[in-house]
DNA sequence: GTTTTTATGATTGATTTTGACCAAAATTGG
DNA sequence: CCAATTTTGGTCAAAATCAATCATAAAAAC
């Protein structure tokens, strides 16, 4: 059987079911499990359908909210910890950037312990969510980003340029001491930057779990930006610590 | 049974009965008590149910996909006709205003069938639906109202003077012969009434149960600006074409 | 015809998921 | 109010699944 062919009746299998395990397609295809890994392994990479422990479902899955996957809940705890340390550092009627991304999205529910703050986002389910909470709230126009749903583009950049925040929260794809703060898209990056140089205090919010972890394009170094993170493992610290102000949250 | 199909079973279960037993999840997925305790709490995590003691319930957050709010179900079906007969004026190429709102949240999944379109539109969570479909879309800069989450202020309105759109598709809280169309803030109407000026054409989308409704602020009279709604009665068909072009969506 | 590339299946150890168990907490029913 | 019951969160070991590696066989290139 050929690898096409093998490959037509995996998605055959997911059209009608919606789901299919792996062990099942071994009698289907009369393949063995390592290819037929390999063959998940290929489609989900040109996204033909998403790889889940023990077999594959549909990209478009019927009960998938976009808001918020299961990849995004795996380090809950942290970012819940993560989100109030930061907002604890917030003052009474200060005006802040948050960036867009998950990891900021819950500093929100912390934010209403305090009065008359200003809150600058380029994130739309970040504005909807500090709309629900009445949260002060202002847009800055831009173009918006599909997979990442933040504010982007020249426009946005202009607008920032006219601002000015007492505290900014960032998040980042990962951070290393080589190469500090990275994102896998230069206009995000361009505009973590801008909101940085206009910041009196900026801040970056990431679990422990990107230490060393590097993309794209760097938005500042690491001595530039403290950051705030969940317990790191002692060694982790003690090398952190050298290059940066760490705040760890408990 | 895979983790993905419990979970699916689950959260079909919940929308069916709004609430769940995990007693009753046991001899649904063939999955033990503790699996599927570990189930909710996955779940939870990702807002997709709210876990209670004995076992699950919908979420009533604010953050549900608004399709499928209470409020906005009631006249599910004429809204997703509306919505389509409005999306099928649009033609390729177009740059198109989308007001905030339920009822021209409707006309999104409909318009995919164009290409190459540009969206602006002041309604946060319209925008966000509209990166789901991978839509091009443009916000422009402004406070976020909190109730109805739509960009409003002077900001906005500084911004749409400089834009113009091909079309304008707006939402309405009520309509009538001597009142027109009107809708209880001020600020909003503002925009309603920009957006009209600087479209080569616009519409008022509204459901037929908003007849002979009148809200505060009237953004447009009715012959100004055609209606689309669903089948009206004889009686009001016949009173109301002596006013305004009416699209009838069947 | 030989070498290189590619695809395959088997094996390994690591990771994840699972079900059972138990003590703590919450709920129920007097 | 207390006691009985149910539900819960945590830990643990077993089972399933995974990613990585390796050797072999087929195909392609030279």
């Amino acid at each position: 059987m050929l690898t096409e062919e093998r490959q037509q009746i995996i998605l055959e299998q997911l059209k009608i079911h919606n789901i299919v395990k792996l062990h099942d397609l071994i009698p289907l295809t009369g393949a063995s499990e390592s290819t037929l890994r390999r063959d998940l392994q290929d489609l989900e990479n040109c996204h033909k359908l998403l790889r889940i422990h023990g077999g594959a479902q549909n990209v478009i899955s019927l009960h998938e909210e976009p808001a918020l996957s299961q990849k995004a809940a795996v380090h809950i705890n942290e970012k819940k910890m993560i989100g109030q340390t930061a907002a604890n550092l917030v003052q009474n009627h200060e005006v802040i950037f948050l960036d867009s991304g998950t990891t900021i999205q819950f500093m929100i529910p912390y934010l209403i312990e305090h009065t008359d703050l200003l809150v600058i986002t380029n994130g739309v389910d970040n504005a909807s969510m500090l709309a629900d909470y009445n949260v002060n709230t202002f847009l800055p126009g831009g173009k918006l980003k599909s997979s990442t749903k933040a504010l982007v583009g020249s426009n946005i950049i202009q607008t920032l340029e006219n601002y000015h925040f007492d505290r900014a929260f960032l998040g980042t794809n990962g951070f290393s001491i080589e190469a500090g703060y990275t994102t896998p898209d230069s206009e995000e990056a361009a505009i973590k930057r801008l909101a940085i140089a206009q910041s009196n205090q900026a801040y970056v919010l990431s679990d422990s779990s990107k230490f060393s972890q590097v993309s794209f394009s760097r938005f500042a170094t690491l001595d530039e930006v403290p950051l705030i993170t969940d317990r790191l493992s002692e060694k982790e610290s003690s090398i952190l610590s050298k290059y940066t102000k760490i705040t760890e949250a408990i």
